[in-house]
DNA sequence: TCGTTATTTAGCTATTTAACTAAATAATAA
DNA sequence: TTATTATTTAGTTAAATAGCTAAATAACGA
């Protein structure tokens, strides 16, 4: 696991991000709306979610359109069941 | 999912520290003979992984033992499950 | 008791981070 | 082309973070 996915986890903000592109595809005016915080700063947050690969970008027109990269979060997932004693199999079937 | 555990799993030295916790409990001095960082800078990230849950301590005599709670991490396993659309179910027996 | 060992707390400093404003870039629409 | 909208980049600043040294606390052994 990449210490840039750990970065881009620890700010409540990207995880709110996140949390919306759990929904749907978001542009990156319609994510800065769901904040009291300017433009710029949403804009950083979601570079730094794109460097840790944690969402995907395509342009769209003169929109930018954010969705969820969740390939990352299974290299989490199985990083977070070492600790526990599991293995991170997709389809478990033995303990 | 406290803001507190991501901020501790964000810094590189404490994820080595639960690393080592994983294998086996260590005292805070054994776990500072394993980095080249001073003793007061590892009992400080030892406050932070205990402040998050994600150790416990365990005073024995004029040590003081550290272990893994492992409760935190399926809390953890759970948030990032959403992600990926998995129920964070034990015991998986359907996709 | 006194000295040693284990660990933490306090206080300091350099670096990183997250926010802002202003300006730049890019695409659309008139 | 010119104006407008969407988004990012650049540069600044305050706050948070991670490291250090020195000192405090606690338990042990002689």
């Amino acid at each position: 696991m990449k210490n840039a996915v750990f970065k881009a986890l620890s700010d409540p903000t990207r995880r709110k991000i996140l949390d919306l592109l759990k929904e749907r595809d978001l542009t990156a005016g319609n994510i800065s709306s769901h904040f009291n915080m300017t433009r710029p700063s949403i804009s950083q947050h979601l570079k730094i979610l794109k460097h840790a690969e944690l969402v995907h970008d395509m342009k769209k027109g003169q929109f930018v359109v954010y969705s969820l990269n969740t390939t990352v979060f299974q290299e989490f997932i199985s990083w977070a069941m070492h600790f526990i004693g599991k293995k991170p199999s997709g389809n478990m079937s033995s303990p």
